[in-house]
DNA sequence: CGCGACGTTGATTTGCCTCAACGATTGTGG
DNA sequence: CCACAATCGTTGAGGCAAATCAACGTCGCG
Protein backbone atom coordinates (compact mmCIF):
# COMPACT_ATOMS: atom_id res chain seq x y z
CA UNK A 1 0.00 0.00 0.00
CA UNK A 2 2.55 2.25 0.74
CA UNK A 3 5.02 1.48 -1.35
CA UNK A 4 2.23 1.74 -3.87
CA UNK A 5 1.93 5.32 -3.46
CA UNK A 6 5.98 5.60 -3.64
CA UNK A 7 5.48 3.64 -7.25
CA UNK A 8 3.19 6.42 -8.62
CA UNK A 9 5.24 9.11 -7.10
CA UNK A 10 8.15 8.07 -9.34
CA UNK A 11 6.35 7.76 -12.69
CA UNK A 12 5.72 11.26 -12.40
CA UNK A 13 9.17 12.08 -12.05
CA UNK A 14 11.16 9.19 -14.96
CA UNK A 15 9.41 6.15 -16.54
CA UNK A 16 10.48 3.12 -15.10
CA UNK A 17 11.19 -0.73 -16.22
CA UNK A 18 8.73 -2.05 -13.75
CA UNK A 19 11.24 -4.40 -12.59
CA UNK A 20 13.65 -2.01 -11.72
CA UNK A 21 10.72 0.01 -10.07
CA UNK A 22 10.11 -2.97 -8.10
CA UNK A 23 12.98 -3.55 -7.50
CA UNK A 24 13.92 0.25 -6.43
CA UNK A 25 10.81 0.64 -4.23
CA UNK A 26 11.32 -2.68 -2.06
CA UNK A 27 14.56 -1.55 -0.89
CA UNK A 28 12.44 1.27 1.27
CA UNK A 29 11.36 0.52 4.67
CA UNK A 30 8.55 1.85 6.60
CA UNK A 31 8.70 3.32 9.65
CA UNK A 32 5.85 4.89 12.00
CA UNK A 33 6.20 7.78 13.86
CA UNK A 34 3.96 9.69 16.42
CA UNK A 35 3.41 12.91 17.21
CA UNK A 36 6.35 14.67 17.81
CA UNK A 37 9.21 12.10 17.01
CA UNK A 38 12.25 13.19 15.40
CA UNK A 39 12.94 11.61 12.37
CA UNK A 40 16.53 13.44 12.40
CA UNK A 41 17.75 15.91 14.86
CA UNK A 42 20.40 18.63 14.41
CA UNK A 43 23.45 17.14 14.78
CA UNK A 44 23.11 13.83 14.17
CA UNK A 45 24.02 12.39 10.72
CA UNK A 46 20.99 11.75 8.50
CA UNK A 47 21.20 8.17 7.23
CA UNK A 48 18.19 8.14 4.88
CA UNK A 49 16.16 9.40 2.17
CA UNK A 50 12.73 9.20 3.49
CA UNK A 51 9.16 9.28 1.16
CA UNK A 52 6.53 10.37 3.51
CA UNK A 53 3.31 8.05 2.85
CA UNK A 54 0.89 9.16 5.69
CA UNK A 55 0.90 12.43 8.15
CA UNK A 56 2.74 15.31 8.42
CA UNK A 57 6.21 16.56 8.97
CA UNK A 58 8.48 19.32 9.23
CA UNK A 59 12.09 20.27 8.02
CA UNK A 60 13.56 23.17 10.16
CA UNK A 61 16.76 24.46 11.61
CA UNK A 62 17.32 26.32 15.03
CA UNK A 63 19.43 29.04 15.08
CA UNK A 64 21.88 30.35 18.05
CA UNK A 65 19.06 31.97 19.91
CA UNK A 66 16.70 29.33 19.99
CA UNK A 67 14.34 30.54 16.64
CA UNK A 68 12.93 27.95 14.71
CA UNK A 69 13.18 28.40 10.52
CA UNK A 70 10.85 26.11 8.82
CA UNK A 71 12.63 24.95 5.57
CA UNK A 72 9.13 23.04 4.59
CA UNK A 73 6.39 20.58 5.35
CA UNK A 74 6.36 16.88 4.56
CA UNK A 75 2.74 15.35 3.78
CA UNK A 76 1.73 12.58 1.43
CA UNK A 77 3.64 12.13 -1.93
CA UNK A 78 6.93 14.40 -0.61
CA UNK A 79 10.62 13.54 -0.48
CA UNK A 80 12.08 14.12 2.94
CA UNK A 81 16.36 14.05 3.71
CA UNK A 82 19.11 16.74 5.05
CA UNK A 83 20.74 16.05 1.16
CA UNK A 84 23.93 17.53 2.28
CA UNK A 85 24.23 15.62 5.98
CA UNK A 86 22.83 12.31 3.94
CA UNK A 87 25.28 13.12 0.65
CA UNK A 88 28.27 13.77 2.72
CA UNK A 89 27.80 12.17 6.50
CA UNK A 90 28.41 15.38 8.02
CA UNK A 91 26.59 16.77 11.12
CA UNK A 92 23.26 18.07 10.29
CA UNK A 93 22.00 21.46 10.53
CA UNK A 94 18.50 20.28 10.32
CA UNK A 95 15.85 18.32 12.31
CA UNK A 96 13.16 16.45 10.86
CA UNK A 97 10.06 16.03 13.44
CA UNK A 98 6.29 14.36 12.64
CA UNK A 99 4.07 17.28 13.39
CA UNK A 100 1.25 14.45 13.94
CA UNK A 101 1.32 10.25 14.00
CA UNK A 102 2.95 9.72 10.12
CA UNK A 103 4.64 7.09 8.27
CA UNK A 104 7.54 7.34 5.78
CA UNK A 105 9.14 5.01 3.86
CA UNK A 106 12.82 5.01 4.45
CA UNK A 107 16.10 4.05 1.95
CA UNK A 108 19.69 3.74 3.48
CA UNK A 109 22.79 5.36 1.60
CA UNK A 110 24.09 2.30 1.41
CA UNK A 111 20.99 0.85 -0.38
CA UNK A 112 21.11 3.74 -2.41
CA UNK A 113 24.59 4.06 -3.56
CA UNK A 114 23.92 0.01 -4.26
CA UNK A 115 20.79 0.92 -6.56
CA UNK A 116 22.68 3.67 -8.45
CA UNK A 117 25.60 0.63 -9.40
CA UNK A 118 22.63 -1.07 -10.60
CA UNK A 119 20.90 1.37 -12.59
CA UNK A 120 21.24 4.47 -14.21
CA UNK A 121 17.40 5.30 -14.22
CA UNK A 122 17.93 5.71 -10.25
CA UNK A 123 20.94 8.45 -10.68
CA UNK A 124 18.65 10.20 -13.24
CA UNK A 125 15.63 10.02 -11.16
CA UNK A 126 17.38 11.55 -8.12
CA UNK A 127 18.97 14.20 -10.38
CA UNK A 128 15.46 15.28 -11.50
CA UNK A 129 13.86 15.23 -8.54
CA UNK A 130 16.89 17.58 -7.63
CA UNK A 131 16.69 19.98 -10.65
CA UNK A 132 12.73 20.31 -9.28
CA UNK A 133 13.63 21.02 -6.03
CA UNK A 134 15.79 23.51 -7.18
CA UNK A 135 13.80 25.48 -9.17
CA UNK A 136 11.24 25.36 -6.69
CA UNK A 137 13.99 26.94 -4.10
CA UNK A 138 14.91 30.17 -6.48
CA UNK A 139 11.02 30.93 -7.09
CA UNK A 140 10.90 30.39 -3.35
CA UNK A 141 13.65 33.13 -2.83
CA UNK A 142 12.40 35.54 -5.46
CA UNK A 143 9.15 34.96 -3.61
CA UNK A 144 10.56 35.88 -0.46
CA UNK A 145 11.98 38.75 -1.73
CA UNK A 146 8.94 40.29 -3.68
CA UNK A 147 6.25 39.80 -1.92
CA UNK A 148 4.82 41.32 1.39
CA UNK A 149 4.13 38.95 3.99
CA UNK A 150 -0.30 39.24 3.32
CA UNK A 151 0.64 37.55 -0.25
CA UNK A 152 3.49 35.22 0.68
CA UNK A 153 0.62 34.17 3.24
CA UNK A 154 -2.26 33.68 0.34
CA UNK A 155 0.58 31.88 -1.59
CA UNK A 156 1.34 29.70 0.68
CA UNK A 157 -2.61 29.04 1.37
CA UNK A 158 -3.80 28.82 -2.23
CA UNK A 159 -0.55 26.44 -3.38
CA UNK A 160 -0.76 24.13 -0.50
CA UNK A 161 -4.18 24.49 1.06
CA UNK A 162 -3.61 20.48 2.46
CA UNK A 163 -0.87 21.64 4.62
CA UNK A 164 -2.10 24.62 5.46
CA UNK A 165 -4.86 23.40 7.18
CA UNK A 166 -3.36 20.93 9.25
CA UNK A 167 -0.35 23.51 10.64
CA UNK A 168 -0.87 26.15 13.92
CA UNK A 169 -0.17 29.76 13.31
CA UNK A 170 2.79 29.24 15.29
CA UNK A 171 3.92 27.01 12.02
CA UNK A 172 2.83 28.34 9.36
CA UNK A 173 4.93 32.09 10.85
CA UNK A 174 8.20 30.14 11.35
CA UNK A 175 7.76 28.69 7.61
CA UNK A 176 6.74 32.57 6.46
CA UNK A 177 9.70 33.87 7.88
CA UNK A 178 7.34 36.10 10.13
CA UNK A 179 5.47 36.21 13.94
CA UNK A 180 2.59 34.21 14.54
CA UNK A 181 0.86 37.17 15.59
CA UNK A 182 0.86 38.94 12.68
CA UNK A 183 -0.21 35.98 11.27
CA UNK A 184 -2.91 36.30 12.97
CA UNK A 185 -3.75 39.48 11.92
CA UNK A 186 -3.15 38.92 8.41
CA UNK A 187 -6.13 36.24 8.95
CA UNK A 188 -8.38 39.07 10.17
CA UNK A 189 -7.70 41.40 7.29
CA UNK A 190 -8.23 38.42 4.96
CA UNK A 191 -11.51 37.53 6.46
CA UNK A 192 -12.81 41.13 6.90
CA UNK A 193 -12.09 41.91 3.09
CA UNK A 194 -14.43 38.96 2.23
CA UNK B 1 43.12 27.88 -21.72
CA UNK B 2 39.54 28.46 -20.71
CA UNK B 3 39.03 24.51 -21.01
CA UNK B 4 41.42 23.92 -18.43
CA UNK B 5 39.43 25.91 -15.97
CA UNK B 6 36.63 23.53 -16.79
CA UNK B 7 38.68 20.97 -16.02
CA UNK B 8 39.96 21.83 -13.07
CA UNK B 9 36.57 23.11 -11.78
CA UNK B 10 35.09 19.34 -12.26
CA UNK B 11 37.91 17.86 -10.52
CA UNK B 12 36.59 19.29 -7.46
CA UNK B 13 33.19 17.64 -7.77
CA UNK B 14 34.01 13.95 -9.20
CA UNK B 15 36.96 12.07 -10.48
CA UNK B 16 36.86 11.19 -14.11
CA UNK B 17 39.08 9.13 -16.20
CA UNK B 18 40.82 11.68 -18.08
CA UNK B 19 39.89 10.39 -21.80
CA UNK B 20 36.19 11.19 -20.57
CA UNK B 21 36.66 14.27 -19.24
CA UNK B 22 38.41 15.58 -21.95
CA UNK B 23 35.44 14.49 -24.33
CA UNK B 24 32.92 15.91 -22.00
CA UNK B 25 35.06 19.13 -21.59
CA UNK B 26 35.52 19.62 -25.23
CA UNK B 27 31.60 19.51 -25.94
CA UNK B 28 31.69 22.96 -24.54
CA UNK B 29 32.27 25.95 -27.19
CA UNK B 30 33.34 29.24 -26.17
CA UNK B 31 31.18 32.54 -26.29
CA UNK B 32 32.62 36.12 -25.40
CA UNK B 33 30.36 38.73 -24.41
CA UNK B 34 30.27 42.15 -24.32
CA UNK B 35 29.40 44.21 -21.37
CA UNK B 36 25.08 44.23 -21.06
CA UNK B 37 24.98 41.51 -23.40
CA UNK B 38 22.40 39.13 -22.55
CA UNK B 39 23.26 35.35 -22.56
CA UNK B 40 19.36 34.58 -22.00
CA UNK B 41 16.00 36.72 -21.61
CA UNK B 42 13.10 36.02 -19.80
CA UNK B 43 11.04 34.25 -21.82
CA UNK B 44 13.20 32.57 -24.48
CA UNK B 45 13.47 29.03 -24.26
CA UNK B 46 17.59 28.14 -22.41
CA UNK B 47 19.39 25.84 -25.31
CA UNK B 48 22.49 25.82 -22.94
CA UNK B 49 24.31 24.95 -19.53
CA UNK B 50 27.07 27.56 -18.97
CA UNK B 51 30.68 27.86 -17.24
CA UNK B 52 31.90 30.73 -16.64
CA UNK B 53 35.64 31.20 -17.17
CA UNK B 54 36.20 35.35 -17.53
CA UNK B 55 34.10 38.46 -16.10
CA UNK B 56 30.97 38.71 -14.59
CA UNK B 57 26.81 38.02 -15.32
CA UNK B 58 24.18 38.34 -13.68
CA UNK B 59 21.10 35.92 -13.01
CA UNK B 60 17.72 37.71 -12.64
CA UNK B 61 14.12 37.67 -13.41
CA UNK B 62 11.85 40.74 -13.28
CA UNK B 63 8.35 41.15 -11.69
CA UNK B 64 5.42 42.60 -13.14
CA UNK B 65 6.20 46.46 -12.03
CA UNK B 66 9.63 45.97 -13.56
CA UNK B 67 11.72 45.46 -10.08
CA UNK B 68 14.65 43.71 -10.41
CA UNK B 69 15.50 40.52 -8.26
CA UNK B 70 19.08 39.44 -8.89
CA UNK B 71 19.21 34.92 -8.04
CA UNK B 72 22.96 35.46 -8.19
CA UNK B 73 26.28 36.63 -9.63
CA UNK B 74 28.76 34.17 -11.84
CA UNK B 75 32.35 35.14 -12.21
CA UNK B 76 34.91 32.71 -13.13
CA UNK B 77 34.65 28.84 -12.27
CA UNK B 78 30.43 29.52 -11.57
CA UNK B 79 27.82 27.33 -13.35
CA UNK B 80 24.95 29.12 -15.43
CA UNK B 81 22.22 28.28 -16.54
CA UNK B 82 17.84 28.63 -16.36
CA UNK B 83 17.81 24.81 -15.22
CA UNK B 84 13.80 24.93 -15.29
CA UNK B 85 13.77 26.43 -19.19
CA UNK B 86 16.82 23.82 -20.44
CA UNK B 87 15.64 21.35 -18.81
CA UNK B 88 11.72 21.39 -20.06
CA UNK B 89 12.67 23.17 -22.93
CA UNK B 90 10.29 26.53 -21.62
CA UNK B 91 9.96 29.88 -21.52
CA UNK B 92 12.59 31.18 -19.19
CA UNK B 93 11.76 32.82 -16.03
CA UNK B 94 15.27 34.46 -16.27
CA UNK B 95 17.16 36.69 -17.61
CA UNK B 96 21.10 35.99 -17.95
CA UNK B 97 23.49 39.11 -18.70
CA UNK B 98 27.28 40.21 -18.41
CA UNK B 99 27.91 42.63 -16.20
CA UNK B 100 31.38 43.57 -18.05
CA UNK B 101 33.17 42.00 -21.16
CA UNK B 102 32.93 37.98 -20.32
CA UNK B 103 33.78 34.32 -21.87
CA UNK B 104 31.74 31.40 -21.26
CA UNK B 105 31.82 27.68 -22.06
CA UNK B 106 28.43 26.57 -23.40
CA UNK B 107 27.12 22.99 -23.87
CA UNK B 108 24.08 22.12 -25.95
CA UNK B 109 21.15 20.12 -24.59
CA UNK B 110 21.84 17.48 -27.32
CA UNK B 111 25.68 17.17 -26.03
CA UNK B 112 24.60 17.10 -22.81
CA UNK B 113 21.95 14.32 -23.49
CA UNK B 114 24.12 12.43 -25.65
CA UNK B 115 26.94 12.93 -22.85
CA UNK B 116 24.82 11.32 -20.39
CA UNK B 117 24.62 8.60 -22.79
CA UNK B 118 28.07 7.82 -23.39
CA UNK B 119 29.05 8.02 -19.22
CA UNK B 120 27.06 8.03 -16.47
CA UNK B 121 29.97 9.88 -14.62
CA UNK B 122 28.20 12.58 -16.47
CA UNK B 123 24.68 12.03 -14.80
CA UNK B 124 26.93 11.68 -11.81
CA UNK B 125 28.51 15.08 -11.65
CA UNK B 126 25.75 17.20 -12.66
CA UNK B 127 23.70 15.48 -9.97
CA UNK B 128 26.48 16.19 -7.07
CA UNK B 129 26.60 20.09 -8.82
CA UNK B 130 22.49 20.05 -8.48
CA UNK B 131 22.96 19.11 -5.16
CA UNK B 132 25.56 21.34 -3.74
CA UNK B 133 23.36 24.37 -5.07
CA UNK B 134 20.42 22.92 -3.16
CA UNK B 135 21.81 22.99 -0.06
CA UNK B 136 23.10 26.46 -0.77
CA UNK B 137 19.54 27.48 -1.69
CA UNK B 138 17.87 25.89 1.66
CA UNK B 139 21.32 28.01 3.33
CA UNK B 140 20.32 31.02 1.49
CA UNK B 141 16.61 31.01 2.65
CA UNK B 142 17.35 30.39 6.04
CA UNK B 143 19.77 33.24 6.07
CA UNK B 144 16.85 35.56 4.58
CA UNK B 145 14.52 34.64 7.45
CA UNK B 146 17.09 35.10 9.96
CA UNK B 147 19.08 37.80 9.51
CA UNK B 148 18.86 41.34 9.43
CA UNK B 149 19.89 43.36 6.27
CA UNK B 150 23.11 44.34 7.58
CA UNK B 151 23.85 41.31 8.16
CA UNK B 152 23.50 39.65 5.20
CA UNK B 153 25.24 42.53 3.26
CA UNK B 154 28.32 41.38 5.57
CA UNK B 155 27.60 37.84 4.77
CA UNK B 156 27.93 38.68 1.56
CA UNK B 157 30.85 40.75 1.27
CA UNK B 158 32.54 38.36 3.25
CA UNK B 159 32.15 35.27 1.68
CA UNK B 160 31.98 36.58 -1.72
CA UNK B 161 34.74 38.74 -1.78
CA UNK B 162 35.71 39.15 -5.33
CA UNK B 163 32.25 39.35 -6.66
CA UNK B 164 31.56 41.94 -4.37
CA UNK B 165 34.50 44.13 -5.51
CA UNK B 166 32.20 44.16 -8.79
CA UNK B 167 29.10 45.06 -8.25
CA UNK B 168 27.50 48.50 -7.86
CA UNK B 169 25.36 49.16 -4.53
CA UNK B 170 22.11 48.53 -6.95
CA UNK B 171 23.16 45.48 -8.33
CA UNK B 172 24.24 44.15 -4.56
CA UNK B 173 20.50 45.83 -3.43
CA UNK B 174 18.36 43.80 -5.56
CA UNK B 175 20.25 40.47 -5.03
CA UNK B 176 20.27 41.49 -1.16
CA UNK B 177 16.07 42.54 -1.73
CA UNK B 178 16.78 45.62 0.02
CA UNK B 179 17.10 48.97 -1.25
CA UNK B 180 19.97 50.70 -2.91
CA UNK B 181 19.60 53.37 -0.42
CA UNK B 182 19.36 51.50 2.70
CA UNK B 183 23.14 49.35 1.08
CA UNK B 184 24.38 52.64 1.06
CA UNK B 185 23.61 53.64 4.68
CA UNK B 186 25.14 50.02 6.10
CA UNK B 187 28.32 51.37 4.39
CA UNK B 188 28.40 54.31 6.18
CA UNK B 189 27.58 52.55 9.38
CA UNK B 190 29.97 49.92 9.40
CA UNK B 191 33.07 52.27 8.06
CA UNK B 192 31.64 54.47 11.36
CA UNK B 193 32.17 51.69 13.49
CA UNK B 194 36.15 50.79 12.45
C1' DC C 1 30.91 69.48 -22.38
C1' DG C 2 26.60 67.60 -20.97
C1' DC C 3 23.97 63.70 -19.94
C1' DG C 4 22.80 59.64 -17.60
C1' DA C 5 23.91 56.31 -14.19
C1' DC C 6 25.38 55.90 -9.60
C1' DG C 7 26.03 57.09 -4.61
C1' DT C 8 24.79 59.72 -0.47
C1' DT C 9 21.95 61.79 2.81
C1' DG C 10 17.82 63.34 5.36
C1' DA C 11 12.76 63.37 6.25
C1' DT C 12 8.94 60.76 6.41
C1' DT C 13 6.26 56.64 6.22
C1' DT C 14 5.17 51.86 6.69
C1' DG C 15 5.36 46.89 7.38
C1' DC C 16 6.21 44.04 10.69
C1' DC C 17 8.07 42.99 15.40
C1' DT C 18 7.95 42.87 20.41
C1' DC C 19 5.69 42.74 24.50
C1' DA C 20 1.84 42.08 27.30
C1' DA C 21 -2.70 40.64 28.41
C1' DC C 22 -6.36 37.64 27.89
C1' DG C 23 -9.59 34.03 25.92
C1' DA C 24 -10.03 29.60 23.69
C1' DT C 25 -8.59 25.08 22.86
C1' DT C 26 -6.11 21.00 23.62
C1' DG C 27 -3.82 17.71 26.31
C1' DT C 28 -3.03 15.13 30.51
C1' DG C 29 -2.57 13.09 35.03
C1' DG C 30 -5.12 12.05 39.04
C1' DC D 1 -13.95 12.28 33.31
C1' DC D 2 -12.78 16.35 35.12
C1' DA D 3 -9.45 19.92 36.59
C1' DC D 4 -5.78 22.15 35.53
C1' DA D 5 -1.77 23.12 32.75
C1' DA D 6 0.07 23.99 28.54
C1' DT D 7 -0.29 25.47 24.11
C1' DC D 8 -2.37 28.29 20.84
C1' DG D 9 -4.89 32.39 18.89
C1' DT D 10 -6.29 37.26 19.23
C1' DT D 11 -5.78 41.97 20.06
C1' DG D 12 -3.68 46.43 21.12
C1' DA D 13 0.18 49.66 22.18
C1' DG D 14 4.44 51.01 21.07
C1' DG D 15 8.85 50.58 18.66
C1' DC D 16 12.18 49.64 15.09
C1' DA D 17 14.05 48.21 10.58
C1' DA D 18 13.80 49.25 6.20
C1' DA D 19 11.16 51.48 2.30
C1' DT D 20 10.01 55.52 -0.12
C1' DC D 21 10.67 60.01 -1.74
C1' DA D 22 13.34 63.86 -2.83
C1' DA D 23 17.43 66.52 -3.33
C1' DC D 24 21.99 66.87 -4.52
C1' DG D 25 26.99 65.64 -5.63
C1' DT D 26 30.05 62.72 -8.40
C1' DC D 27 31.78 60.18 -11.98
C1' DG D 28 32.39 58.09 -16.55
C1' DC D 29 31.30 58.31 -21.20
C1' DG D 30 29.49 59.54 -25.93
Amino acid sequence: MAHQILKENIAKHVSFPEKELSLFCNSFYPVQLAKKDFLLKQGDICSFEGFVTKGCLRVYTLDAMGNEYILHFAIKDWWITDIDSFTNQTSSHLSIQALEASEVLLINKNEKEALYQQSPNVEKLFRIMTQKTHVALQRRIIRDHSLTADDRYLYFINTYPKIAQRLTNIQLAAYLGISHEFVSKIRRKISQQK
